[in-house]
RNA sequence: GGACUCGUAGCUCAGUUGGCUAGAGCGCCUCAUUGACGUUGAGGAGGUCACAGGUUCGAAUCCUGUCGAGUCCACCA
């Protein structure tokens, strides 16, 4: 620190500097990888990716999104510091599905029939108000502080993207993994689309189950709308009951008139439900499609894509809403005296995750990926440890849905997306080029299928780019645990799909070494935020309010791994003050003169127990920090910096809670309460006064470093404008720190130094002493030395004007209670109510006994001392020591 | 039906290989106050670690069961 530093206001506040601060990253091209603008750097830096997940165009950014950027910006700073190559790719999804649902919204609103407008019209309006939110959310991200490279920032629908989506396309139609054909899938009658089998929301809700007159049988059903579309009745193959039908042929009045129906056996069928007889309808429901294919049944269309019956239904009910013409069919039966009873009943309903409409199963001709080769490669990444899962759980949560996984359904029936490059003829010939007689298809690909490229086409597959080779895989890939279905899976699966072979180590491997899943932020209820409960709070707004590293700190303090968030603004507060708190222990460090940093020239004999102490415990939260930001697979690349350190005893990996509530606690607690208030003592004394200038400011840089991840625009600030550091902090190296200068048992000392203030203050106010006061205190101890060092600091912090330090208790009237080994006393001149006094002995006296009855009833175990391990009955022997005599000197104090 | 998570102070949560008198923040009660900070400082009260068993020298922590809260998956009409 060689410039003179500037003199910062008496508050924070985080709106006066925040932009600034980040404009000024933004110059001095923090943001990108440093191999960009020095290409020796290629070969010196290990690279460290992480690819945004891409937030969807709908709308602006909600407190999920600000966790998200929370912990993945902290991962992308610690390793920029750590002399990492980094990359943070920033991007946005289009979310054809979500975009489509509110654009058709807005035209309901509007009243501008989607049809009359026409798609090219549609698309367009999509793409312009997908791209309004788009630059929305990405003044968002910058807001929030995310260190991620604009000059690669992608849209899964930007020219790049698009043409990765179609090769991919391509390249696995090609592969016979891609193929088209008739099948049972889940349509939405509104969004006029089909889903893939995880877009659709199973709830439980209230039915009514029907019982009907049918042919000679009775059954139930909760769809009789669907009556007329049944081509058979079919039945369990070893029920007694029913086995006279079985291949026979039936009659059934219809609203349509008499249909024949055929009579078959089927184990799909439970002969415990019900009546155990169940009728077939194979075009709209997925068992009785099965059914049907196995007894090669007829499957006749009676509901349209729209959800209205169609001609096939009859005259009666063509034309009505399904929901209209199943009341209309219970009319009909019940006149027709067909319907037994009805029974109300609860059942899982399919409903669309956009539209929340109750899915219609229908036979549709669509696109398909065959995930039946790709499964078994999917699953050996976790069993080879080449994918891991934070927490861990979820490994288990991959593998069962891998396990389970379909064919899944790519194309789509709406407007707005990435349409299926492919070419149809009228016999459903299919061509990848355009050719005389093909038209183009006019599906779209699901929106997913995109999203799946995500971590290499941001990177410039198919082409072979620089970045693709120095990027991919990618190192970690952190999102809410609510989207492993959607996403993390199809990553997986594409990859090996594509066979996207990792350019170092030249094979396949998991587009990135570990998955680091959030929890959910809730409302104070417990309750996911939605638009339509209204209860979303706009990080916006708690920007405005406490600043970015007061929301950021506490939504990545706030939880664990993988568990739920409930948010409470108060918190926030916390942070805010916390950030306060820095800010002024900066103000105070940089007002002292002649600020220095090397500890270069201190030597442990130089230096006080304080200081000692408060090195060691930085020390002790620096390696915290290690632990948590330590990954062996960071460092498992060709590259040879940074090497890999040791890996720490304890590693705790990516729980980055715990290390800012680490940090938290060192900053304010030990080095803003204790030691900057010693120091304060320190600064006076003419022989300590410079190496307690250069330890204040020492400590100040390595916090500052420290928490950068945590709260980065804080901790630039102080560390350009206040400390006037010539290079930015988001770019310093992160600190090493050894254990040369401190002791552990300075820190010992120094806790109990602090015991000894703190059993001196409360007795002042047990005994009312007035708080201006300055009084006298009394140590009783064997062992004066450090007490008689550290009396000047005492002093100060007890508000004491002298301090006796003594190996016998004097007489004449005090007050005293136990801080460990050391009696405390303070002289009280007859103030003291004598029988309270008394009462107060007995109690601690009390307390003790019970402590050295304790101790030694379990030191007399015998097998207490032959299996507890050394050091624990060490301890424990160290405590009843410390009891004994405890309880000696309060007796002698009982008289 | 299957899988998973959670139950610790009034509230929000830590407590990772079982080992100090179970911790933090907020809230609450006292009190302080001319310089780093009231977005502050000092002191204090407050817990049968959901419950019941078991394993162990020792359990908030491991096992079993019960109760309670929640999530995900699943084609039962």
């Amino acid at each position: 620190m060689s410039k003179v530093p500037k003199e910062l206001p008496k508050t924070y506040d985080p709106g006066a500097y925040e932009d600034g601060v980040y404009a000024a990253w933004e110059k001095q091209k923090v943001f990108q990888p440093r191999s960009d603008n020095d290409a020796k750097l290629r070969k010196k830096l290990k690279p460290y990716s992480i690819v945004m997940p891409p937030p969807n165009a709908t709308g602006i950014l909600h407190t999920g999104h600000a966790i998200m950027i929370a912990l993945e910006d902290a991962l992308i700073r610690y390793h920029r510091m750590k002399g990492f190559d980094t990359l943070y790719l920033p991007g946005t999804d289009h979310a054809a599905i979500a975009t489509a649902s509110v654009v058709d919204r807005q035209l309901l609103e509007e009243k501008i029939d989607k049809q009359q407008l026409g798609r090219p019209a549609y698309v367009k309006r999509a793409k312009e108000f997908a791209q309004a939110n788009k630059l929305q959310i990405e003044n968002q991200i910058k807001g929030l502080g995310a260190s991620a490279d604009w000059n690669r920032n992608a849209f899964t629908m930007d020219k790049e993207r698009e043409q990765a989506v179609v090769e991919a396309f391509k390249r696995l139609y090609k592969k016979g993994l891609i193929y088209r054909g008739d099948y049972m899938v889940n349509w939405c009658p509104v969004c006029r689309t089909v889903l893939a089998d995880d877009e659709v929301e199973h709830r439980e809700q209230e039915g009514v189950l029907y019982y009907m007159k049918y042919g000679p049988f009775e059954l139930a059903t909760t769809r009789p709308e669907t009556k007329v579309g049944d081509t058979a009745v079919a039945v369990h193959p070893d029920d007694k009951r029913y086995k006279q039908y079985v291949g026979t042929e039936i009659e059934v009045e219809m609203i349509n008139g008499l249909h024949t129906l055929k009579v078959v056996a089927d184990e799909a069928v439970d002969p415990e439900f019900g009546t155990g007889a169940v009728k077939v309808t194979p075009f709209h429901d997925k068992t009785d499609y099965q059914i049907g294919q196995r007894h090669n049944l007829d499957a006749i269309e009676v509901i349209g894509e729209d959800g209205v019956m169609t001609e096939k239904a009859g005259k009666e009910l063509a034309g009505l809403d399904r929901f209209k013409a199943r009341k209309k069919m219970v009319d009909w039966l019940k006149k027709k005296n067909l319907l037994v009873k009805e029974e109300v009943m609860k059942h899982s309903v399919g409903r669309c995750y956009r539209s929340d409409t109750v899915i219609e199963p229908r036979i549709s001709r669509q696109w398909f990926l065959n995930v039946t080769d790709l499964k078994k490669q999917a699953l050996k990444f976790v069993d080879d440890d080449e994918l891991k899962f934070i927490p861990k759980r979820y490994e288990k949560t991959y593998r069962d849905w891998i396990g389970k996984l379909h064919d899944w359904c790519i194309s789509r029936q709406i407007w707005f997306g990435h349409p299926i490059p492919a070419y149809i003829n009228k016999d459903g010939k299919i061509s990848l080029t355009k050719k005389a007689g093909y038209t183009a298809s006019t599906d779209t690909l699901d929106t997913w299928f995109s999203s799946a490229l995500w971590p290499f086409s941001t990177l410039g597959w198919p082409k072979s780019s620089k970045d693709f080779e120095r990027f991919f895989p990618n190192d970690v890939l952190e999102t809410g645990y609510d989207i492993i279905f959607f996403w993390i899976t199809r990553m997986v699966l594409m990859t090996i799909a594509l066979d996207v072979k990792s350019p170092k180590q030249k094979k396949l491997k998991p587009p990135f070494h570990t998955s680091y899943l959030h929890g959910l932020v809730r409302d104070q209820r417990g309750r996911k935020f939605s638009k339509s409960l209204g209860n979303g709070i706009d990080p916006l707004e708690l920007i405005g309010k406490y600043g970015t590293d007061a929301l950021r700190f506490t939504l990545v303090t706030g939880g664990t791994p993988g568990n739920d968030i409930k948010f409470d603004e108060k918190r926030v507060v916390g942070s805010r003050n916390f950030a306060n708190k820095i800010w002024n222990i900066a103000r105070f460090i940089i007002a002292q003169e002649e600020p220095e940093t090397d500890l270069g020239k201190l030597t442990a004999e130089t230096l006080t127990t304080f200081d000692r102490a408060i090195l060691h415990k930085l020390r002790e939260t620096w390696l915290e920090c290690e632990r948590v930001f330590y990954d062996a697979d960071d460092y498992a690349k060709s590259e040879p910096e940074p090497k890999a350190p040791n890996a720490p005893s304890h590693p705790r990996p990516y729980d980055m809670a715990h290390a800012g509530n680490t940090l938290y606690s060192f900053i304010w607690s030990d080095f803003a309460d204790w030691y900057v208030e010693v120091a304060k003592v320190q600064l006076k004394d003419p022989d300590t006064h410079h190496n307690t200038n250069i330890i204040l400011s020492y400590v100040l840089e390595t916090i500052l470093k420290l928490l950068h991840p945590f709260m980065p625009f804080i901790t630039e600030t102080i560390w350009t404008d206040g400390l006037n550091q010539p290079e930015m902090l988001a770019l310093t190296e992160w600190p090493e720190l050894h254990e040369d200068l401190d002791q552990p048992e300075d820190a010992e000392r120094f806790e109990h130094i602090k015991g000894v203030v703190e059993t001196i203050r409360r007795l002042r106010k047990d005994h009312h002493v007035p708080p201006g006061a300055w009084v006298q205190a009394i140590l009783v101890t064997d062992e004066p030395g450090p007490l008689i060092d550290a009396s000047d600091a005492i002093n100060r912090l007890a508000r004491l004007k002298m301090l006796r330090i003594v190996d016998q208790m004097p007489k004449g009237e005090l007050v005293s209670a136990m801080s460990g080994t050391i009696n405390v006393a303070l002289p009280t001149g007859g103030l003291v109510d004598e029988a309270a006094e008394e009462v107060r002995l007995q109690g601690q006296i009390e307390a003790a006994k019970m402590d050295v009855e304790r101790l030694s009833k379990r030191l007399d175990s015998k097998d207490y001392a032959e299996k507890a391990p050394e050091h624990v009955v060490a301890e424990t022997k160290a405590k009843l020591k410390e009891a004994e005599a405890r309880l000696e000197e309060l007796q002698r104090q009982a008289g």
